[in-house]
DNA sequence: AGCACGCCGACT
DNA sequence: GTCGGCGTGCTC
């Protein structure tokens, strides 16, 4: 009989990084399964702490006494054996905690909070017990909203033995429910009872005649309307012991709206060939990895469409990811037409309560397809036939906190866990995914035409630099605005893309260069014209717009950049009568802003879709047959060495944004770098030629994906601190590197300083370095402690960038 | 994270 | 001489 659990508690230390043996009380014996959450005592003061079971044993080599856990949180484990196996592997490989890995695959309702209680004792005074808690027999401590001394006399109190303060672990799960109604007895006797009532009691009549015929629960808020009956005449009802009331769970449904069901479509050729492929793997539970390239319009969603599908029909589970950002109502709504009430969601966009209900379906097997964005690559699905993670090249897969972990790397463990395919698709595939290909990991599964054969667009490069000669400085280049001015005539729509967020990126003094800066962050303010103030896009520090230069008091302070803003308001100037929808972060910052924009511009109410980088993706307007960027080199200048891939994946899919059914599409892009290889090969479409010359590009500079990378962040309040760290890091680090990797600084990061805090970085590249991991595990094992003196050491394995 | 233990400065 | 500051180590 096992008595004993092994826990892992959650206080996210180094040295509570490994399971610790608890004791199973006689009465929870049996009720303790790993997967589990419990509540265990903890420390000196056994104040109550969740804890995950991670195994039980027989025994442990733990002398001392054990304490026992102290209560059991579920009845079915939430994590089964293949996540726990997986928090194992991705606490390994992302240097990050057992326990943050573990809360990160479940939803935020799952994740417990603490309370901390007072309590008064019996030599408490009286005088001082009424004013402190009147009726109240204890005292939430709510974290630290309380005055600072009221905090104080109340530590005074408890380290006197006044007052106790006691731990409580709550847990958030809450399910909704809804109250049915249903019959507490025979219609026979519903009927007996019908006969006692007395003749004025009409609605009572009402009520049993309902149920005499109907015995079947019903919502008790559909029976108050049916019957034109109030809860009282219920609970009448209720009291007589004629009725019942139960509660039923109920999920909340996030897309209650009714979807028009889809059927499968016609393959062309490569399309065939590339579900048979997937097919194949699923039925014989092969686990490899396939990168589905396809040009934007080839269909991609339908092959995965088709594939998910055949894993369904053998009763297996389905995983598709897309990036946030598309996971617009159009995507979800074709996957859902396809598969209707199998499908769950899972997206940022949700409330905690209706992810918790998405979840629970997936537990319980009630919802056998899940699409989501990144965390939904830890759904608890079993038996997957196959898993997809569409626009794999999104920088979005990769979570920028701990743990660090790419939901790439998370799909391909899962699918040689459930021995299924695992499906990389883009039309512009990362290099590392496209060199894996090349190198015969990953099966290259091709897409090279667009479905209906439209052709692609034509797209026109406009040197901005020769536009700036010819005319004055305008957003607008003569060949832009003459097509915009064309599609207005024939009631076609356009889209024009920006690279940035708001009115103007900043302010500076034409006279002495002064450019206004964020007092907390080292980054330059940006001008908002709606709240009329300049605003910290870091640490959302905000302060009026100057009227004179706050250095040398010129007047001639103005707004350099472009924006959003500044665009539509110039467009407006140009274009008076054009319908213009604005869809940037500040437009779209409500929920359900950015769906009600985009339908609104799908139905055709607006002229252009004027937006920033997230109108690129996944959008499938049929009228919309001219594109226009206005800055295509914002990004390119970056010191990062995805700079061009990530222009040239942006150029690549917004161009495919036009014209996409029967009308011809046509794109400009604006740049002040027209010769740059990622215009030139975006502006052919030109991926193949793009990755031999980028593949060049990164193995002259040592790059992934011919290297591998860690970054290690040093950050702290005190700048010296965070320099120090990261030179003694550097130093400890060298000695355990062989002579082939390289080491790119120590550098203040690119923004040294945000929300106060200084920022100090080192990366490493490098091919083969068996000691690295055990080095940097000894890193994070000395600097644990000094995070409470401000000193954070973070580190980010395949880091996107290495800004 | 929270708590105890332990070693140095301003009080009864 | 003590109270209490917070640096350090440990928690099954």
């Amino acid at each position: 009989m096992t008595q004993i659990a092994e826990i892992i508690v959650d206080v996210p230390t180094m040295q509570t990084n490994t399971p610790y043996s608890y004791s199973i009380p006689p009465a929870l014996t049996g009720s303790v399964r790993p997967g589990m959450r419990v509540v265990v005592p903890f420390g000196n003061g056994s104040r109550k702490v969740q804890g995950f079971v991670w195994q039980l044993a027989e025994q442990t080599d733990f002398s001392r006494p054990l304490k026992a856990i102290d209560t059991v949180m579920d009845l079915q484990p939430v994590l089964n054996q293949e996540l726990l196996a997986l928090a194992d592997h991705m606490a390994v490989t992302t240097y990050a905690f057992k326990i943050t890995c573990l809360l990160t695959m479940l939803p935020n309702a799952l994740k417990a909070t603490y309370e901390k209680w007072v309590m008064p004792t019996d030599t408490l005074e009286e005088s001082i017990r009424k004013k402190l808690f009147g009726h109240a027999d204890r005292l939430l401590l709510d974290d630290s909203k309380l005055p600072e001394e009221q905090l104080k006399s109340l530590l005074k109190l408890a380290s006197g033995g006044k007052v106790t303060v006691s731990y409580a672990v709550r847990d958030r799960g809450n399910v909704k429910t809804i109250t049915m109604i249903e019959p507490a007895m025979a219609a026979d006797k519903l009927q007996a009872a019908k006969a006692t009532l007395r003749s004025t009691a009409k609605k009572q009549a009402v009520l049993l005649d309902y149920f005499i015929t109907h015995p079947e629960p019903i919502a008790q808020r559909e029976l108050e309307k049916a019957l034109a009956v109030s809860s009282t005449i219920i609970k009448t009802a209720e009291k007589n012991g004629w009725l019942v009331k139960k509660a039923v769970e109920v999920y909340r449904d996030p897309l209650a709206t009714a979807v028009t069901p889809t059927r499968a479509l016609t393959l062309n050729e490569a399309q065939q060939t590339a579900v048979s492929a997937l097919k194949t793997a699923t039925n014989d539970h092969k686990a490899a990895t396939y990168l589905l390239e396809g040009v934007t319009g080839s269909g991609k969603t339908e092959v995965y469409l088709q594939a998910i599908d055949n894993a369904l029909q053998n009763g297996q589970s389905a995983l598709m990811l897309v990036p946030e950002i598309s996971l617009t109502p159009q995507i979800v709504g074709r996957v859902r037409g396809r598969f209707g009430q199998r499908v769950a969601v899972l997206h940022s966009g949700l409330s905690a309560g209706e992810r918790y209900d998405e979840w629970r379906r997936i537990e319980r097997g009630e919802a056998t397809v899940v699409v989501g964005a990144r965390s939904a690559i830890f759904a608890p699905l079993e038996n997957i036939g196959i898993i997809i993670i569409d626009e794999e090249h999104e920088a979005t897969y990769k979570q920028e906190d701990n743990p660090r972990y790419h939901a790439r790397d998370i799909a391909i463990w899962r699918g040689r866990y459930h021995h299924c395919p695992v499906v990389l698709g883009s039309a512009t595939p990362s290099l590392e995914s496209r060199a894996r290909a090349q190198k015969g990991v990953y099966q290259q599964l091709l897409l090279p035409h667009r479905i209906n054969a439209s052709a692609l667009p034509k797209v026109t490069v406009v040197d901005m630099t020769q536009e700036l000669q010819n005319h004055a400085e305008s957003n607008f280049s003569t060949a832009l605005l003459s097509a915009l001015k064309q599609r207005m005539a024939k009631g076609e729509q356009s889209i024009l893309m920006l690279n940035r967020r708001g009115y103007s990126s900043f302010v500076m003094c034409r006279d002495c260069g002064f450019v206004l800066k964020c007092p907390n962050c080292d980054i330059s303010l940006t001008l908002h014209m709606d709240t009329k103030t300049m605003k910290c896009h870091y640490c959302g520090h905000e302060e009026p717009i100057p009227n004179v230069c706050p250095q040398c008091h010129s007047r001639k302070i103005r707004y350099y950049g472009t924006g959003t803003q500044k665009v539509e308001t110039e467009l407006k100037e140009v274009l008076p009568d054009a319908q213009v929808i604005r869809m940037d972060v500040d437009t779209t910052r409500r929920k359900g802003a950015h769906e009600r924009l985009l339908n609104k511009f799908g139905r055709q109410e607006a002229d252009i879709l004027l937006g920033t980088q997230m109108i690129a993706k996944g959008l499938d307007f049929p009228n919309v047959t001219l594109v226009g960027v206005l800055n295509a080199d914002t990004g390119l200048g970056l010191p990062d060495f995805r700079a061009s891939e990530r222009t040239f994946d942006l150029l690549t899919q917004v161009s495919g944004r036009a014209g996409r059914a029967d009308k011809p599409g046509q794109v400009f892009i604006q740049t002040y770098n027209p010769d740059h290889y990622a215009i030139q090969l975006a502006k052919d479409q030109n991926y193949e030629r793009f990755f031999l010359t980028e593949m060049q590009m990164r193995h002259r500079g040592h790059y992934p994906p011919y290297y591998y990378s860690v970054k290690l962040t040093a950050s702290s309040g005190d700048e010296r601190q965070a320099a120090e760290a990261m030179i003694k890091i550097v130093r400890q680090i060298k000695k355990t590197l062989s002579p082939a990797a390289i080491m790119l600084g120590p550098t203040p990061g690119a923004v040294a300083r945000v929300n106060n805090r200084y920022y100090y970085q080192l990366v490493i590249k490098y091919k083969q370095e068996p000691a690295l991991d055990q080095a940097l595990f000894e890193i994070l094992t000395e600097y644990q402690s000094t995070g409470r003196m401000g000193l954070q050491i973070a580190i980010d394995r395949n880091p996107m960038s290495f800004m």
